[in-house]
RNA sequence: GCCGAAGUGGCGGAAUGGCAGACGCGGCGGACUCAAAAUCCGCUACUCGAAAGAGUUUGUGGGUUCGAGUCCCACCUUCGGUACCA
């Protein structure tokens, strides 16, 4: 099956064929790893700014180096910002194309645990398959500039750039809500909870809080949003950010809390204008006022009612959207402007975490309300009319803008004007105001895990024997409420080595049983250091920095390098970090932007994902379906070069697509008629014809490669070598031109036809091939006649001929007549060089 | 539910409002071969027709236009994301 087979013995020597004495077949085996050789000796791609030239700096989304080694998802990409940076070194710009590894995560230490193998060991290894598999594609990356999160030099600027946010108040300590399953030893993310048990094992798992270290995110969710302006991403990602930062405007109105002077419970609404619709208050089972406010009578009804919250996951309490559940808490809250008394309820649909954790339901005008309210039999006014007439009992929530009624003062108005006058009148009584208020909330950075960045904070330590030592267990307090930052100089923390990577029954963490590393001793006093580790997503919110001066010792980079290679022209990578990873890098490129490390507001300038490779079930390739597709077996089989062609010719390179073992056949034929063809002797002199279906080739690849559509590069290519193999010699102009335009698709190829074409040096750095619109076009064209819309005849026009000569030809077109016998021509639509059409009637 | 993307031959897909189906896979026929594979050449949307030819066709229904896969309106389906955000 591959394309190397041996020749079979042929009984004559000299057989008729239409090709040149039989070449030799392509030998991937013996060419790939030589020209692979041959780049690396040269450092043909190691990335240098040159006085005059322009520069591009093209990024991959740098993968986790998983045990599973490369999957046929990665070369899709990587392929693709290949031949960017391979057709812009040809066209003469200076090109940063780097790739690294995201070596922290949870699999290495998963793997730990269960064979005692360090983490750092497995991911040195799953590290040199993945840049084995790499090297093998031919990809242009400067390995000059590998970077790996998990090194030392690496996790000192992250630690450094952690401690910038922990010095602008940006990185704080709190008590955050966590899945502790307590069976297992290990907090949970909500995927992680089915049922209130853990996904593994089918333990218990409860709501609780521990404390946490959160980077405040909110604090730049305005500039998130608004900067999504200044970037060149796909809608649906900059939709998704937008969501995801979920800005919106409203107020926030203060109820008094019966009976309990000073007590206001906060609430938050997109729509004050409907104040006078309220007919309950509700608050979230987390919030602080419930247990002060809750009437005796009510107490255990209520705390039974938050306990069996607290037991469910974020994701089941949101899973169920019809059923309301509730309790009332026996108070009463004051209506800002009627000083009606309306009950407090608790309800899990209203959320702890957004807004103010309280809400003044409206059942009248708000699904969710009027749903809680049918369910508990609570009264629902209509105060929002869509004509301004008055109705009945509402069947369901009127949810639009319409006019005020039932409203008092504020009658008759406009949804937009009563917003409006309600604020001013809060505002005047002082029960609230205007407010912004985002769905984003601070990011939980910690994690109870070993293999990540060490937190590069320490505690004091109070000792209840000031002469104990903590390392030996004498009983003491870590003062957590006194961080205190590691000094740069002593950066990077390393992490301690262990042996047993097992989560303990400390939430604390594994680093927590590291006691000689985690307490030491300071001018007489005894520290304890932060046992949380930072998130994956750390390391790769600044690798795109490293890159530019991935040996600097001392910073993270330099401004030089920073002024000659930044901003990130084009990154590619997949859908699925369209917001967090975005979100995070974003979020951190401007904090470094607010410390004037970076000078662009946004790192990443055009974004662009490549879209999931399914099986060939159509279904996303996993294990469990045995639908895996390897890619060492395609290069093993047919080469690097048909890899890469396959994968770009499946189809746009944004769309989702199964892959099709069938259909590599076509680009290994187009891989072989190219080496067959091109391997002929060429001759000097070209015909007119292939003269211009080289230049319009030259024009189609060109403007394709640019616009990314890989596909229909390939097919333009495809009929440029049917053509020339289908010509008695071949053109050397041809044949030059197609090696260059195929190269940054197919190096390999590429580079060993242009040696035979008489070239010693390597293609890599050759101008990229121009065309000559005159040689594009055909002065004689033919073009279609239509009679009243329908293609009837076809006619050869030149493309200047004017429109008495256009019509002349068409009234004469083979089968045009039968349609217009007998019928004046009252209009003619000639568009030159395109279409006739001739209206007739 | 909401947000996003997409619906075109047997299949992957191509078409600045101008001959729908480029290119490729597969299939059919032919050349080469003792034969097969590989390779090369030709044909290949559907229906009716012996053929010439005619008609139909880009998820569905409307509309704009001399002309619509492409633009507008309504709807259906699939995939991806999201989930009571007040």
């Amino acid at each position: 099956m591959g394309g190397n087979d041996a020749p079979l013995p042929m009984s004559s020597d000299d057989r008729p064929t239409t090709r040149d004495a039989a070449a030799p077949r392509y030998d991937h085996t013996e060419v790939d790893p030589r020209w692979q050789q041959r780049w690396d000796d040269d450092g043909v791609f190691r990335a240098e700014r040159r006085p005059g030239r322009e520069k591009r700096y093209v990024l991959d989304m740098f993968p986790y180096p998983s045990g599973a080694g490369l999957h046929v998802g990665h070369p899709e990409g990587y392929t693709a910002t290949d031949i960017l940076s391979r057709f812009w070194r040809m066209k003469g710009f200076d090109v940063l194309h780097p790739m690294g590894w995201d070596a922290f995560g949870l699999p290495a230490e998963q793997h730990a645990i269960e064979t005692g193998t360090h983490p750092a060991q497995t991911t040195h290894k799953n590290i040199a398959t993945f840049r084995r598999q790499l090297k093998m594609l031919g990809f242009s990356y400067d390995w000059s500039r590998e970077v790996d999160t998990t090194d030392p030099g690496y996790v000192k600027w992250t630690q450094w750039i952690f401690l910038q946010l922990f010095q602008r108040g940006l990185a704080y300590q709190d008590e955050v809500s966590v899945n502790w399953c307590s069976a297992l030893g290990t907090v949970l993310s909500n995927e992680e909870v089915v049922d209130g048990l853990s996904e593994r094992g089918h333990h218990p798992v409860v709501r609780t809080p521990l404390r946490q270290w959160m980077l405040r995110i909110t604090a730049y969710a305005d500039r998130l949003l608004e900067d999504l302006s200044l970037v060149d991403w796909p809608d649906g990602t900059l939709t998704a950010q937008r969501n995801w930062i979920g800005r919106s405007e409203g107020a926030e109105i203060k109820f008094a809390v019966d009976g309990h002077g000073g007590a206001d419970v906060a609430v938050f609404t997109t729509r004050p204008d409907t104040l006078l619709g309220v007919t309950y208050v509700v608050l979230a089972p987390e919030h602080p006022l419930v247990a002060k406010i809750t009437t005796p009578a009510h107490k255990a009804a209520v705390d039974e009612y938050v306990a069996r919250s607290a037991r469910r996951s974020d994701r089941d309490r949101t899973a169920v959207v019809k059923d309301k559940t509730g309790a009332p808490t026996g108070a009463l809250a004051v209506h800002p402007f009627t000083g009606e008394k309306v009950p407090i309820w608790v309800a899990d649909y209203v959320l702890g975490g957004y807004g103010t954790g309280a809400v003044m339901a409206v059942p009248g005008h708000d699904e969710r309300d009027f749903a809680f309210a049918k369910a508990f039999d609570l009264p629902i006014v209509e105060v929002v009319s869509p004509d301004g007439a008055l109705h009945g009992a509402l069947e369901e929530a009127f949810v639009d803008d319409g006019i005020s009624v039932r409203s008092g003062e504020f009658s008759g108005l406009t949804t937009a004007d009563c917003m409006k006058a309600v604020i001013r009148r809060l505002a005047e009584v002082g029960r609230g105001g205007s407010v912004v208020s985002y769905k984003l909330r601070d990011w939980v950075f910690s994690r109870q895990r070993y293999w990540g960045e060490p937190i590069p904070i320490y505690f004091p330590v109070d000792l209840e024997d000031p002469n104990g030592d903590p390392r030996k267990g004498a009983k003491h307090v870590v003062r957590f409420d006194q961080p205190i930052p590691v000094e740069a100089h002593e950066l990077p923390l390393r992490l301690p080595d262990l042996v047993d990577f097992r989560p303990g029954d400390d939430p604390a963490g594994p680093l927590a049983r590291a006691v000689d590393w985690r307490y030491f001793q300071k001018d007489g006093r005894w520290y304890a250091r932060e046992t949380n580790t930072m998130p994956q997503w750390a390391g790769s919110c600044w690798y795109y920095l490293r890159f530019l001066d991935p040996r600097n010792a001392d910073e993270a980079f330099s401004p030089e390098a920073y002024d000659a290679w930044m901003n990130v022209d084009l990154y590619v990578g997949g859908a699925e970090h369209a917001v967090l990873h975005l979100l995070y890098a974003r979020f951190w490129h401007k904090v470094l932007f607010d410390i004037g490390r970076v000078k662009h507001p946004e790192p990443f300038r055009k974004l662009v994902h490549q879209g999931m490779i399914l099986g060939e079930d159509n279904e996303k390739m996993s294990k469990s379906r045995g639908n895996v597709v390897n890619p060492d077996d395609i290069v093993k089989a047919y080469g690097a070069d048909v890899l890469r062609l396959y994968e770009m010719f499946m189809g746009p390179l944004e769309a989702v697509k199964p892959w099709q073992k069938a259909q590599i056949q076509g680009v290994v034929r187009f891989r072989d008629r190219l080496w067959a063809v091109c391997g002929r002797d060429a001759v000097d002199g070209i015909d007119e014809e292939t003269r211009r279906i080289v230049h319009k080739t030259i024009r189609k690849v060109t403007r394709d490669v640019e616009a990314m559509a890989f596909n229909t590069a390939i097919s333009a290519m495809m009929v440029l070598v049917n053509h020339l193999t289908a010509l008695p010699e071949l053109p050397r102009e041809a044949a030059c031109a197609l090696v260059l335009l195929v190269a940054p698709f197919a190096p390999h190829v590429a580079e060993e036809l242009w040696l035979k074409l008489g070239h010693p040096t390597s293609l890599a750095l050759e101008p990229w091939p121009t065309w000559d619109e005159a040689l594009c076009v055909e002065d004689v064209v033919e073009m279609a006649v239509q009679v009243n819309g329908k293609v009837r005849g076809k006619v050869r026009l030149s493309r200047t001929a004017g429109e008495d000569e256009a019509r002349e030809a068409a009234l004469a077109a083979e089968g045009v007549a039968a349609f217009t016998a007998g019928k004046a021509v009252r209009k003619l639509i000639y568009v030159p060089g395109k279409i006739v059409n001739l209206v007739v009637g």
